[in-house]
RNA sequence: GUACCCGUAGCUCAAUUGGAUAGAGUACCGGCUUCCGAUGCCGGCGGUUGCAGGUUCAACUCCUGCCGGGUACGCCA
């Protein structure tokens, strides 16, 4: 709708010979005087050093003959105030009811994306500090996905550097079969070998060469590599299935393997491969904003992960074709990745393809640090789930002939998971947040289950009106007859603007502030117009469908991000 | 030491990128159920946007300087 009126303001721009890049319309910052506002005059009085209220009030008598719009008026120093009719908003909202896409059009430039999210290390369980990637980038791909965008995304798993040599030569130290171990072992092992290379420069050494051994591809090293790697991967699969988190390519940096050849190769054709220290380096300090060197080969010959997130990034262009590359990681990996994109840059491997990093902010304690459980570890990511559904569990009613314990069993995964992620998605991804037990299983105010509620009670008014057997309210036209009925269309008919947003910005919290904003709208005008017994079934039947178009536009925002939408919640009785 | 990020209601966060009266949730106080699901709705309380300057018709937003907090800085990832 908001293309339709922009479409209307920027004709009269432009019969009035004015630019029309200013006539952007957008949502009023005051809903007490009018539903849309243009600046534009504004702006263009600062360069054409004209009197803005007279622009404004030009523009706005133009726009007067336009019958869709119900006022305009200029206020303030050239603030444009425009109010929709009636039956303008009534036939918009009919249009979205009609649409299997609820009005929203695919972008315009589809493009490959590839996106790289979720970043789990073999041999560590997912904790808290996993839990953000993989619920951003999963929201991510959805939107982009709706918006047409052709979207791979790759958990590039952690599984070439460091960590495979210290498990290796701590379980040789320790006698230990690797091809014997279960996750737990593999994991116990790790730890280990960290704690004792933190006292023990010699071991450090060992894990070291251990690791550039099995790089070089020595066959019973390659085997350990392999048999920790794919126990980790099915440990790794089974979590994020939990979630709901979804991956097109289980890669890891391995898989760059080759590539990272390829790419010291190029390093040195174009001369920008230096020794240094006894490293191989690629410096980065002659720039206005000077950064550490990559280091393409470490003095021991291995490779660490810049150079295979490098060489990942030729193979991601080479083989997928990609034409934006977008990561999502903690904002403490930012200098990482403005090394490697200059170093991309430099090597001239991916030209002409976007990358981004998107960084979000730390899941935090109390004391505003990195979270860690009471005794100074993380909190282990299925733990966390648990905990989260046990607080769930205490809500719903015992199993029923209606519905049996699989039905709530599911049920409590769905609500459970649904305030976990909207928790991790309702504010800027930016900031990071307090991680508090409570919150992630609260029903009350602006969380998930808020809105899967809202939507049960939607199908629920649904049942009740086709038992009650009326006139069926097919086909009936929507009426906008009353404020709360009027402010619930307008919100839904921000829409597709809200998802362009979301998509353009790459910031889930805009679907998830406004699928907020939306539930609220619904609530207010549920409490306030009755429908089964609304006063003419002219009135009944547009509220009905005004109901089930609001069920339909939040039931598509919670997929988009990612969280499911329960026909019918349960609770206990009291 | 250098670079980047942050500081908004008691708490957790917004503010459409420079626009009008800085908004939500939570907490607290009050009201609403013979009637569509009260995990709901309505109302109230709560602010010198860290401090001091500057630019602008207009600053939470941009610039400068302080104060306070965080993060990262060559062979871990």
């Amino acid at each position: 709708m908001e293309n339709i009126i922009n479409k209307k303001v920027e004709s009269i721009f432009g019969a009035l010979g004015l630019d029309a890049k200013f006539a952007v319309v957008r949502v009023s910052d005051r809903p007490d005087l009018s539903d849309f506002q243009c600046n534009g005059a504004l702006a263009l009085a600062k360069i054409m050093s004209k009197n803005p209220r007279e622009i404004a009030a030009q523009i706005a008598a133009a726009l007067q003959e336009d019958k869709d719009f119900a006022r305009v008026s200029v206020d303030g120093p050239g603030f444009i105030n425009l109010s929709m009719s009636n039956d303008f908003l009534a036939a918009q909202i009919e249009a979205v009811a009609k649409d299997k896409r609820l009005g929203c059009n695919e972008a315009e430039d589809k493009k490959k994306i590839v996106l790289d999210f979720g970043g789990p290390n073999v041999a560590k369980s997912l904790h808290v500090g996993h839990l953000r990637s993989g619920v951003i980038g999963e929201s991510v791909q959805r939107i982009l996905r709706f918006m047409g965008h052709e979207v791979v995304s790759d958990v590039h798993f952690g599984d070439w550097g460091m960590q495979i040599g210290l498990i290796i030569s701590e379980a040789e130290k320790e006698g230990l079969d690797i091809l014997k171990m279960n996750v737990a072992e593999i994991s116990e092992t790790y730890k280990k070998a960290n704690i004792r290379c933190k006292e023990d420069e010699q071991a450090k050494e060992d894990a070291r060469i251990a690791t550039a051994k099995m790089q070089d591809g020595d066959a019973s090293f390659r085997k350990m590599w392999k048999y920790i790697r794919d126990v980790s991967v099915e440990d790794v699969k089974k979590n994020y299935e939990k979630l709901d988190v979804n991956f097109d390519l289980w890669l890891g940096e391995s898989d760059a393997h080759e590539d990272c050849f390829k790419i010291i190769d190029i390093a040195k054709e174009k001369g920008l491969a230096v020794m240094d220290d006894g490293a191989l380096i690629i410096r980065l300090d002659e720039t206005n904003k000077p950064m550490p060197p990559i280091i393409l080969k470490k003095t021991d010959g291995g490779v660490g992960y810049q150079t295979t997130d490098i060489a990942t990034i030729l193979g991601r262009v080479r083989d997928l074709k990609a034409e934006e590359i977008i990561y999502f990681t903690d904002q403490r990996q930012a200098l990482h990745f403005e090394q490697v994109f200059e170093a991309v840059e430099k090597l001239g491997i991916a030209p002409n393809v976007g990358l981004k990093h998107i960084k979000f902010g730390t899941v935090n304690g109390p004391d505003g640090k990195p979270f860690k459980t009471r005794d100074g570890g993380v909190m282990n990511l299925s733990d966390m789930i648990e905990l989260s559904k046990d607080k769930v569990r205490e809500s719903m009613p015992e199993p029923s002939a209606e519905y049996d314990a699989a039905y709530i069993a599911n049920l409590v995964d769905e609500v459970a998971i649904g305030a976990i992620k909207f928790q991790d998605l309702k504010s800027s991804i930016a900031s990071g947040y307090i991680f508090e037990l409570d919150d992630f299983a609260k029903f009350e105010g602006k969380t998930g289950p808020y809105i899967q509620y809202a939507i049960a009670r939607i199908n629920s008014l649904e049942n009740k009106i086709a038992e009650i057997a009326t006139a069926a309210p097919r086909n009936d036209v929507i009426l906008v007859s009353n404020k709360e009925e009027r402010d619930l269309v307008l919100k839904m008919l921000q829409l597709p603007m809200v998802i362009k947003r979301a998509a353009g910005e790459i910031e889930p919290s805009v679907i998830s502030d406004y699928v907020y904003s939306l539930a609220q709208a619904f609530s207010t005008f549920y409490s306030a117009s009755p429908i089964a017994a609304a006063e003419t079934e002219a009135l009944k039947a547009s509220r009905l469908k005004m109901a089930g178009t609001a069920r339909d536009i939040l039931v598509l925002l919670l997929d988009l991000l990612g969280i499911k939408a329960p026909k019918v919640i349960l609770k206990k009785e009291i």
